[in-house]
DNA sequence: CTGAAAGCGCTTACAG
DNA sequence: CTGAAAGCGCTTACAG
């Protein structure tokens, strides 16, 4: 069907041996044979067989990144910046989306390990799998990404959270605020949990504790946090200002808001954990914890790539998150 | 390194052959060998090669997605969609970024036909490149999403946006506007081509012919969108209302506006082609043109699938797209 | 039902 | 500098 190294070597009357020598460039050809080579593959069109070139190399050129969810543009920018920073490296890099199911991610591990990727960034479920076991066992470098699996002896590159999420609790509280609410990620989650705690805790310092019932729980999706949104707004007794774990789950609670006549930030503020654009232009704009997702990305990528060429150790990477305060939190509505 | 079909046979005391047989269960074996064989796999953790299959069975269950930018929640959708009909069937998908550049497309249909992806998913740049030839006369199947090349016998599956844009144009007439202004794609592509001229044509037909200096052409990125309405907004005489063609120009755009006091729609309409969930929130609800991008992914994803198991002809696919009234269109202002 | 052997398309010691 | 041959890990006619 598709012209092989066979076809060349026929064509330019010499061996396959020689024909993979001239394209590879790594042992030296005479010009003759190398001339007539060229201008075979040239002619034919001939495209090499990575499938069988990775198998007697055993290496494919090809890191494997597992996204939680590619609907949210925080892992749209990771995955941008890990692919560029892999493509620079001359490696390709095959992107799946678990979709935030633990099954979906098993069954794209399998492909990936089967595929024999040469290395792995995956941002993974809460806990480990046999499939994520078999690249451990087997060598392959694995990184995760944003959230992680402790006691696994993986390395993991995300944002730490705690003193931007410091930072926002004393401008709520500051604004006078008493009443603070969080939707927060699945807990067993590195970042659901930490996220959590650390508003839960800074909170408490400060002598604003949060009643359970202002603690609700969604899984970092957008339906999630519109449903735990509805919910806050309902109770008779509603939060002033609330903080969703991520953008995903912001979104949908000022969808929720906006089925209501309630207004932001009069009778309710809003914050989010992961800053995206849109936070700037919606109404009003949002304030956010940014996190620097391209160096997450980048880091992530250099990481892998280190440990693949055996040039560096792997060592987890934590990195700082910056508030950003924006509109959508003001004082209390004066009625209490 | 890896534990290979070998090991297994080994350790069972069986051939190779008959490993293979049971693995892919095309083939009648005994119980006992079968038992023998699954649980030498299973004590083993034995993971086949899937590059050794593929380059023997000259399928790799792989299809190639070359979508223009990630970072467009559009491509992000039909990203998703395609990914979730290809798994359901089996196949996984490798998803390359071009990033609106001809270079970058060029090297990763280079790769996924190293790779030899069964089949491509690919918004192509503006001209076809030898890297496309290769896939076309090699008989790989192709299917052109969002974007196409006219010639090339290639199936597209687009969005047909003209009569939403002739409503579109219709609604800021109606609302009294005189002044409109576009900031189209690049007028080579069939979708920034297809849009400006559908925008320019209703509009001339009902006689609001469109200026020279009301058209600007941004490259479907949000900095070019930006760009653009600053320009629009620094005319002596500024357009009243304007269309970005798609979601990131108008994203960009409204970053312009807000960084003047220009406010929407009181002093200037906007609306986008390409609807996304964030038009919904910002300041104000965008008036949008929604495409059916999930039906646009999986009917893409369907068709390759359909053209690579011989089952269906290749046959160009047109959907409908669809105005979403919101406010950012008001009356222009009073004072002209 | 099972195994020995050929072959998928490459690359790379090994000779010469 | 060049070629013949082995081998990467599979699968599948071909025998038996």
């Amino acid at each position: 069907m598709s012209v092989t190294i066979k076809d060349v070597a026929l064509e330019a009357g010499v061996s396959t041996a020689t024909v993979s020598r001239v394209l590879s460039g790594k042992d030296t050809v005479s010009m003759r044979m190398r001339d007539r080579v060229l201008s075979s593959v040239e002619g034919l069109g001939y495209r090499p067989n990575a499938l069988a070139r990775s198998l007697r190399e055993e290496t494919s050129k090809t890191l494997g990144l597992v996204v939680s969810n590619v609907m949210n543009p925080f892992f749209t920018a990771v995955a941008r910046a890990v692919e560029d920073a892999a493509s620079e490296k001359g490696y390709s890099v095959i992107l799946c989306n678990a979709d935030e199911s633990p099954d979906k991610e098993a069954s794209y591990l399998d492909v990936l390990f089967q595929k024999r990727v040469d290395g792995l960034i995956i941002s993974p479920a809460r806990t480990s799998s046999p499939q994520l076991q078999s690249f451990v066992s087997s060598g392959v470098p694995v990184v995760f990404v944003d959230r992680t699996i402790e006691d696994l002896g993986i390395p993991t590159v995300r944002v730490d959270g705690r003193k931007a999420i410091e930072e926002l609790v004393e401008h709520l509280l500051k604004l006078g605020h008493e009443r603070l609410a969080v939707i927060s990620g699945p807990p067993e989650t590195v970042p659901g949990g930490d996220r959590l705690k650390a508003f839960l805790a800074c909170a408490a310092e400060r002598g604003a504790e949060i009643p359970e019932e202002y603690v609700r729980f969604g899984d970092f999706r957008r339906e999630s946090g519109r449903q735990a949104m509805r919910e806050l707004l309902r109770l008779r007794c509603p939060p002033t200002a609330v903080f969703a774990a991520n953008n995903l789950m912001c979104l949908g609670a000022l969808q929720a808001v906006k089925e209501t006549d309630v207004r932001v930030p009069e009778d309710v503020s809003i914050a989010s954990f992961d800053d995206i654009v849109w936070f700037e232009l919606t109404q009003p704009p949002v304030t956010a914890i940014a996190q620097p997702v391209r160096e997450l990305g980048n880091a992530t990528a250099e990481m892998l790539l280190g440990m693949i060429e055996k040039a560096r150790e792997p060592e987890s990477l934590i990195i700082e998150a910056e508030l950003i305060v924006r509109d959508s939190c003001g004082p209390p509505p004066a009625s209490q």
